[in-house]
DNA sequence: GCGAGTCGCTGAAACGTTTCACAACCCCCG
DNA sequence: CGGGGGTTGTGAAACGTTTCAGCGACTCGC
């Protein structure tokens, strides 16, 4: 077992506990020949630091956390990547935890990191109305930016794209290509990007174009092909022509059983996805989506967090929110 | 700032220090009013428990870390979720890091791991030769389980997939769909499972097509995308008609790029990827692909692992093989 | 040659837990 | 009524670090 302490590499080297904790933090304030001596012993014993005591003493951890809403998808790897180059830069190491979606299961990470006195917190919260466990844990003092998701108050920075947008770009595109019967394919509601995109495709189409709305239980591939088979059961009459998604896992599901089902797109029904991840455009049918800058979006979060966890004094909170762009491909083309 | 300690707890409640671990510990250990009294107090202050201290005293976490090449790649996050899904059951926290296929990034996660006294780690090694960092933490005492990778010896665990054989279903089907240059495409080969692939698919053409290899720097949808460019400079005599490749995310790249250059997919250029991650079947061709077990990987990987913590006495170290299967769809199929 | 300043190092306190030996009390039995 | 045994609760030690006041020795300027 790795047991040694600073106290016997202090006594190899001859020296005193304080003085390799010198050695260690503030190599300036040590003679040179000392500090060799120390650096020796450390090699010798095969000496560790151990960060649990660091942290006891310093009162927080050297670790932040990105809980997202599901590991499995491409759009949160990016913005994990984007936190990390930037985390990276200040020597903090990110912890990535995955809520599934799950209420519950992000309240058990939240209070484990608490626990662990996590420096700061980026999350994209399973369910934005009443989030009582994550307002306590800023109360208490732990500074949490919200990714993907706009509003929030005073007390906390936040980093998003604009989903409403998002939503009316994709459904301005439709109606302009000549749709007449839209679906949104999305849910649960209670999360928040789905809401907006909904509430944006809703306003792109007011007055112009029909819009249903078929729900889904989560926003994965599987989830996708299952809403086709609720399409599918419509009388033809009252299909739609088009369909929006929520996100890309749910259009390339959608996408994947249209195709099975001998289902043509874009001729039978076109098709537009949100988030532009990098299968999106190798899919059977190139897909149609709206792009959002998932990278910086997580550089920016982690930038707006170790900018407030090194503010000692005041710090202002600040809202930056980025913009969608649609970008159309096959999968939405009339021919 | 959440300052509250066990102490402050135990002065509302009129209680010793120890009473207030022993509530949070061994609840069974306190009369039930002195229980109830103590667990009012922590509720009125808002104690939340200091796990740094709780390290220090205990000598080890209760997080293992997984070490992988690549967060973004899909293989990856599966077998992250079938590790989550093992540790939940024990109670214990995954913390997922990426060393992005650099062995610098990889040395300062286990640096810093090490340094948190992690109580075990499931690693896919960027460099498998002379690993000594990661030898040195088996010495001290971390137990460590090897995930998609075979050897390693006596002194620890390890999960793998077949990647010999993997390479030889894919060689031998190309063979017997009547290939006769065929090209593999993938590196470094330092990774032991690029390795692995290129030699399964030499013993499958031995004798009977031509190998070539088109080098990549990494297993990436853009390395893919170069690879392309790289054979398009062949003359046409001496080009591939089937391209093997290390993994999916590279042969989506290869397709996607072979796709933009007029080269027709299985027609004049036959694929077949490694994996079978969920996007290969919705590919603009479907690609062919060995799969693997992914989330399976992840769940032996912690079983072992945890299985190997909680062994107080002694621990048998097990190699765990499973199979991989070649699964056939339109890239590699001849019109 | 003396005070002031600097340099290099020491030793103890403090961080918040868990653990453990032991004390106080009660109950029951002989 | 004495003592064994169980149940509750106590208080101090220990985990490994960082920090800080302070101490000795040396240098420099006057």
């Amino acid at each position: 077992m790795s047991t040694t302490s600073i106290k016997e590499v202090a006594k190899l080297a001859g020296v005193s506990l304080g003085t390799v904790s010198n050695v260690l933090n503030q190599p300036e304030r040590v003679a040179e020949h000392t500090r060799r001596r120390v650096l020796d012993a450390i090699a010798q014993l095969g000496y560790v630091r151990n960060d649990s005591a660091r942290q006891l003493r310093a009162g927080s951890s050297r670790q932040i956390a990105i809980v997202v809403l599901d590991v499995a998808n491409p759009f949160f790897t990016d913005v994990v990547r984007g936190a990390e180059v930037e985390a990276e830069k200040h020597g903090v190491m990110v912890v990535v935890c995955n809520s599934s979606e799950d209420s519950d299961r992000e309240r058990r990470h939240l209070d484990l990191l608490e626990e662990q006195r996590i420096r700061g917190l980026l999350i994209t919260p399973v369910d934005d109305t009443r989030n009582s466990r994550l307002e306590q844990l800023i109360q208490r003092g732990t500074p949490v930016v919200l990714v993907d998701r706009g509003s929030g108050g005073r007390d906390r920075c936040s980093v998003a794209v604009d989903d409403v947008l998002g939503g009316r770009l994709a459904g301005e595109h439709l109606v302009a290509t000549g749709h007449e019967h839209i679906a949104f394919v999305g849910g649960p509601m209670s999360i928040q990007q789905v809401a907006d995109r909904h509430r944006g495709v809703t306003l792109a189409t007011k007055g112009t174009a029909r819009l249903s709305t078929i729900a889904t239980p989560s926003l994965t591939v599987a989830a996708g092909r299952a809403a086709v088979a609720e399409l599918a059961d419509l009388p033809a009459a009252r299909r739609p022509t088009a369909l929006f998604c929520a996100n890309d896992l749910l259009a390339l599901g959608v996408l994947q059983e249209a195709t099975k089902r001998g289902v043509r797109v874009p001729d039978d029904v076109a098709i537009v996805g949100y988030d532009d991840i990098d299968f999106a455009a190798a899919a059977a049918v190139p897909l149609s989506s709206v792009r959002q800058p998932r990278e910086q979006l997580g550089r920016t979060a982690a930038q707006l967090l170790l900018e407030e966890t090194e503010a000692d004094g005041r710090h202002e909170h600040r809202h930056v929110v980025f913009q969608p762009e649609l970008v159309v491909r096959e999968s939405s083309t009339r021919t």
